[in-house]
DNA sequence: AAGTGCTGCAACCGCAAGCCA
DNA sequence: ATGGCTTGCGGTTGCAGCACT
């Protein structure tokens, strides 16, 4: 596959745009359209490179561009479509007019990120994890959901989860009448963990792009994993969601990463 | 007021896919 | 079938502005 030069090599500017670039770039655009991005500086006038001036013109000059802060339900649509795309931005902003993905790549980077990472954390069995098996009806016995009202209004998660494992392939959506309650997670850390080491920390990377964060999902027992769609509220509908999303994410046929020995 | 650290966002970089000669 | 060119995408960086000391 063949590269673009850079703008450096070419002698082309760089940086952030004035606004006598931008007023070029959308009169010419305005009167001839934007047919061929690498033709169209050299036509416009510009000494920018047309990775540039698409960049400028897609995220920034666009008239349809929506400005301004996003409003909750934005942020809402982004959380849950992220639940389901993963870090397709381009794919996210095609369900919000108006909004770009770099714009909202940013906002998932800065704002969504970090609310969801302070207010939801969960833990599940690496091992049932990584032998794609889910708890049945017939095991949920031996699986405890909890939620951590200690922390933040009960939005941690924690699954325990033991070594039965019989069961079969299923989705995490038959499991949908997990008990749920909000007694303190300390109990069952030291009832089934002993260590806090145990936890790992979730990577960077985990939360960057979890299906490629090895990390996060091979150390130790239990692994540490973001549940986002549990928000707003901690009912049963969005245990549900979440373990929908859990289904999504990592159970689905050839998502799983490969299974290490133990 | 000055210095320092942090945050948010615009822009860049590198890669991959699609197109076409 | 091959390889060059262009576009599109996701990850990352750099810097301006703000907050804090």
């Amino acid at each position: 596959m063949g590269r673009a030069p850079c703008c450096q090599k070419m002698g082309l500017k760089k940086g952030p745009w004035t606004p006598e670039e931008d007023q070029i770039l959308v009169s010419y655009i305005q009167q001839n359209g934007y047919g061929n991005w690498h033709a169209l500086p050299k036509q416009a006038g510009l000494l920018r490179c047309g990775k540039s001036c698409r960049l400028r013109w897609v995220n920034y000059l666009r008239p349809d561009i929506k400005r301004g802060n996003f409003s909750s339900e934005e942020e809402e649509a982004i959380i849950k479509l992220h639940q389901v795309l993963g870090n397709k931005w381009s794919a996210i902003a095609a369900q919000l007019p108006g909004r770009t993905d770099n714009e909202i790549k940013n906002v998932w980077h800065t704002h969504l990120k970090k609310r969801l990472r302070e207010n939801q954390t969960i833990f599940l069995d690496t091992k049932r994890h990584y032998s794609g098996k889910i708890p049945m009806s017939d095991s949920k016995a031996a699986t405890t959901w909890q939620t951590n009202s200690k922390h933040m209004n009960s939005q941690n998660l924690i699954h325990s989860g033991h070594e039965d494992s019989s069961s079969e392939f299923s989705s995490f959506t038959e499991s949908s009448n997990l008990s749920c309650d909000t007694n303190n997670y300390r109990s069952i850390k030291d009832d089934h963990l002993n260590s806090s080491d145990l936890i790992p920390e979730i990577d960077e990377a985990f939360w960057s792009n979890p299906l490629a964060s090895g990390n996060s999902l091979k150390s130790g027992m239990q692994t540490q994993i973001p549940i986002y769609s549990i928000a707003a509220v901690d009912n049963g509908d969005e245990m549900n969601d979440c373990m929908e999303f859990w289904y999504n994410m990592f159970i689905r046929a050839g998502e799983l990463p490969e299974v290490p020995e133990f």
